[in-house]
DNA sequence: CGAGCTCTTGACACCAATCAATCCGGGTGG
DNA sequence: CCACCCGGATTGATTGGTGTCAAGAGCTCG
């Protein structure tokens, strides 16, 4: 029943194909590892299949859902990029957050009962939709998906570190660089050579700093050799040194 | 069973009196509206009484938990005032939240199973203790306190909405003062008039400025009438002018 | 009443934003 | 295939807001 683990994408690669309209349980979806590791009962694992459903693709630029929305799903990445971006009453967008495959999105909705930001995809873009009435609901039966939404709620919270610190314009590219890399890491990509699909304008934004500074810093870290940097692609050469310079920035 | 609505404490009155070592169900505590409004039977109520802990009082400035403490419960302030504090390896101190009656301490300790920040009590306070394990077993009976608890959870993701953002010191303190105030409305407390135990440099440090800056900006904000300020103790004169100068800072 | 805070006010320095010019890469059309 | 064009990215010069340093005022508490 369980389907074997797929293989995960090369980031630098071009985005998957789409995989016809079964729905089929995928690992990468945020939820799995609660539902196959409990060795929960076939009917609660058929209820989650059946709630997941899988979106997309997205290309890039396109909006998985915008502000004041009602609140109806959340969304895990499955393969691209997604930004999150508010806009306040005088226009100003402001970058809230990056979400790379097995990460999820809308969870600041739940409270408002709205998005209170948009979602645009920085690549094509693959998502499994999961209804939030339906998960909540199943959630009341499987302790271990409960246990995962508040885990990943929390998860959220600490993520909000490197932003809320007050930090150095170069702490917060190091630390910016380095998360990305973990993150990635912990999905099972490569850690140190990466893809930065998003613009510079949108790493400046979500770091509040110029995309001036931004771009000086960058230079700055190629010159020390602690990266490679060629337009979009990127390697860590010396993760440790890039580390030792976001070390401020409290980790989760 | 369920005990009158008791008295919301005047926020600039002395401390509440210790109402003894009674386990009663107190409105104040987050999880009542859940609970009460849904009408649930009498087991999960007494569950839910039983697992509630009534703790403190805590004097200003003792410790409620510290920094890598395994994770074992949640706090709701029942009166009184905590800020949570996270120390980098440097040992800078960045205060990452005041919590008023009503609120929610150590939801962001949920994902890596230890506080990952200090609770700092910052005036004589009262909480309700709730493990977090039994809670959420609870929960999984009770999908009114799920509910509940995600939407706790939530909302704090929102709430980095004042740090998050680039904004302008006025900016800020603008924003810090309204959201106090609207916080403590909807607590049933007075959202004008208001005392603001923490001192000069956790506000400071809480908006991520110099101690300086948000004294010269109170004095301004004084002198074009918006607040009126004698120590600790403030006055909103202004509402809406104060939030047009947060206007920036976008709302939850 | 004095000691030790916190808070306020002033002078100066510095980091990052802004403004401006140039460079680069990718797409388009001739 | 190459010239052109355009948005994104880089680099340089200048400005301004906020931090830092320093001094003084006010408050609390013993």
């Amino acid at each position: 029943m369980p389907t074997p683990r797929p293989q995960r994408p090369d980031p630098r690669a071009n985005p998957i194909a789409d995989d016809g309209t079964e729905v089929r349980f995928c690992s990468t979806c945020a939820f799995s590892g609660a539902c196959i590791d409990a060795g929960y009962d076939k009917i609660a694992l058929r209820d989650l299949h059946v709630l997941v459903e899988h979106v997309g693709p997205f290309r890039a630029g396109e909006h998985v859902f915008r502000s004041r929305e009602p609140f109806k799903a959340i969304y895990a990445v499955r393969a691209g990029l997604v930004k999150t971006v508010a806009v306040d009453p005088e226009g100003n967008e402001q970058v809230l957050g990056f979400y790379l495959p097995g990460e999820v999105v809308g969870l600041n909705a739940i409270y408002p009962e709205h998005y209170p930001c948009d979602a645009v995809t920085l690549e094509t873009t693959h998502f499994c939709r999961f209804s939030f009435p339906a998960i909540s609901a199943l959630a009341a039966r499987m302790p271990g998906l409960q246990q995962q939404l508040f885990r990943l709620l929390s998860k959220e919270l600490g993520m909000t570190s490197l932003l809320a610190g007050d930090h150095a314009a170069e702490e917060r590219v190091a630390a910016f660089v380095t998360d990305l890399g973990e993150r990635l890491a912990a999905q099972g990509f490569s850690g140190t050579r990466l893809r930065l699909s998003m613009s510079r304008l949108d790493i400046a934004n979500y770091l509040r700093l110029a995309a001036e500074t931004v771009s000086r810093i960058f230079t700055r870290l190629r010159d020390q050799g602690l990266i490679a940097l060629e337009g979009r692609d990127l390697e860590i050469l010396d993760p440790s040194g890039l580390r030792a310079l976001a070390r401020n920035v409290r980790d989760r």
